[in-house]
DNA sequence: ATATGTGAACATTTTCACAGCT
DNA sequence: AGCTGTGAAAATGTTCACATAT
């Protein structure tokens, strides 16, 4: 019995996170070898506890069958409509730099549902640059492309010092998500979804903990 | 009075990357403004509050003059000694592809006391190809160049199939650091620090906040 | 007057432990 | 017997509020 994706109350960034990995873990499980997967089990494989994982999918509903596990196929059905999966998003990435580029073409986008359909600069030099069969635009088309194309969730990764200003530009525009790898603190309504990707940050708690060892 | 970095007992994640963001924030400081800053004005800044700010401090020691607040420069060293940044560390990129090729580039990373001074691939027709003054090399001098050059952090951007097996080899020679982009949950002994930067799944979290506004 | 440092109150997240299905 | 779903307990993280120092 599952009551598939109930609306819940507030859910935790780190619930969220961890549901999305358990989908990963899933999608790669050998569907040949098991229908069938437990909380102790899925939990072994994503690093976590068998209650955190009861506790996390129990906040959106009963997917499990006591004495039995999760069905695989039901469980992965259930994590996508949670998720917000079962459509595809349509992507943009904004500054075609060495991060961006890298981005563009990352598969692992497409393969979990996140097409990328415009790429934007706004160096002269690099627009018109090939990118697959297309090619990278002038940011003075940002905000009739989004519109056009239908654009939902924006890849940030300009110079720090032009991320707000295009952040305000994405809003303004119309998007709600954006993913910012510029490492600045950036301000946007409260309605709008904004992650930070800093990978200097994670450097320097790397940084700390060589500092302090075994803590 | 200022008892700097003294050794503080099990300091959350959450609070080393808020004193990540005090320095950074710290570093952009136009310090002609001022030679003083509040925890008020710094939480601001950092998108949060002032307590907060004087938590994450108390941990570590007292940095601050009632009264008046922080004296920038003695906050930015004690910052630099807390999170372990006054040595530069040395660090390798293992795999060559899109993003470790952007990430060999990422200006930040030098700029922050971060110094990439070898890139491995395992691909013959990456390896020799040049980078800076350097060029790629095999994977199969890894072990020798980690020891030689003293490498103590490693960026880890090989496909997800080569991830665990390459974060083996690179703990079987010592390393004690690596910042893995592999979308895999990998493991390594208790002694190794170990993060991810899983883009696909930032994603996903900006999907679930776009399929449950306003929560 | 102003702003820190911190114990105590509060809030959130994780873990425990067990009743309830299959 | 086996494993889920979930209240209650424990642990962890954040905010309050105020004594303390300049």
């Amino acid at each position: 019995v599952s009551h598939s994706s109930r609306p819940p109350r507030k859910i935790s960034d780190s619930t969220v996170r961890r549901l999305s990995s358990y989908l990963r873990l899933l999608q790669e499980v050998d569907d040949s070898t098991a229908d069938t997967i437990s909380s102790d089990e899925l939990a072994r494989r994503a690093g976590t506890t068998s209650a955190q994982v009861r506790k996390d999918l129990s906040f959106f509903g009963s997917f499990g069958k006591r004495g039995l596990g999760y069905s695989i196929p039901e469980l992965l059905s259930a994590l996508r409509a949670i998720l917000g999966l079962t459509q595809t998003w349509n992507v943009a990435v904004v500054g075609a730099g060495k991060i961006g580029s890298a981005l563009i073409s990352y598969r692992d986008f497409r393969k979990r549902g996140f097409d990328v359909r415009a790429v934007f600069d706004s160096d002269p030099a690099k627009v018109g640059r090939p990118w697959g069969s297309r090619r990278v635009l002038s940011d003075e088309h940002l905000e009739e492309v989004i519109r056009k194309d239908g654009i939902e969730i924006v890849i940030l990764a300009v110079p720090a010092e032009a991320a707000q200003g295009m952040l305000d530009r994405l809003v303004g525009a119309g998007v709600k998500a954006v993913l910012n790898f510029a490492p600045v603190r950036l301000s946007a309504p409260e309605a709008v979804a904004l992650r930070n990707v800093d990978m200097a940050m994670e450097l320097e708690v790397l940084s700390y903990a060589l500092s302090n060892p075994s803590e």
